[in-house]
DNA sequence: CTAGGTACTAGAGCGCGCTCTAGGTCAAGG
DNA sequence: CCTTGACCTAGAGCGCGCTCTAGTACCTAG
């Protein structure tokens, strides 16, 4: 049973964002209250945090989390669903690593004309004020 | 000489994004008016835009766009900066890339779990509505 | 001459994802 | 008791990166 500092503290995420999260809908199922009315977590749902902050890194919206989350609450049966999304998702991580791969091209070849630039004195291939190249 | 729209076009940006691009100064230069106040740009803008799209592509903030532009617009003799800049830039894309993967790895090992269970109808390794797993 | 389309400036507004404030409650230690 | 600190709710605010509005001007075709 864990308070809502200690699940922060486990999981990166603020006390604020916590409790952003559950108004939003974002957890498996309610989370319960103390008799002094204080979220009582369990590991289980550090676990679900965690899993949800690789969701998160890598780009799904909390729209997209949202509705993973209320296909799960609403039990079992939607399986196919569940795995439509995270499919989706996957795709989405796919092409967004792809694209910055294709950056990574342009930033290098970049750095490469800098490095020459600024090892041998030349001009070539730098911008200069009014755009050159 | 390019019209404000034309550019647009060019570069998939839109004519408020350049008028905001201005505003904060990611041009190369002062970009000219035509006698009746219209901007005229040239082609060299265009291929500026479209690399400060891989770079907004690639997670580069405004900031850092404007940072680099200032100093390009500031003249030579500032090359190792811009150098620093990019390889700075660089290194945070392959620091992205590599997050991605990682993450793309939990998203894999999801999947694979939801479509031996779709397969097979077993509930191992899905969550329930109270989370188990 | 006029209408339509495109452009202008200044500044407000928005969607996302939190983050923080205000004003209060609760539980434990001194 | 009383303070301290963690927590509560409801709701406002913020940073980013545009996006849109209002009100106006210009330019080309008919």
């Amino acid at each position: 049973m864990l308070s809502i500092g200690e699940v922060a503290e486990a999981t990166g995420l603020s006390v604020h964002a916590l409790r952003f999260f559950e108004r939003e809908g974002l957890f498996l199922r309610e989370i319960p209250r103390s008799s002094g009315g204080q979220r009582v977590y369990e590991p289980a749902d550090v676990e679900w945090l965690l899993l949800c902050n690789r969701f998160r890194a890598s780009g799904m919206p909390i729209a997209m989390l949202k509705e993973f989350a209320r296909l799960v609450r609403s039990g079992p049966g939607n399986e196919p669903e569940r795995l439509a999304l995270l499919r989706e998702h996957e795709r989405a991580v796919r092409a967004k690593i792809a694209d910055l791969e294709a950056d990574l091209e342009i930033i290098r070849s970049k750095v490469v004309v800098y490095e020459e630039h600024v090892r041998e004195g030349t001009a070539a291939g730098v911008w200069s004020p009014t755009p050159s190249r």
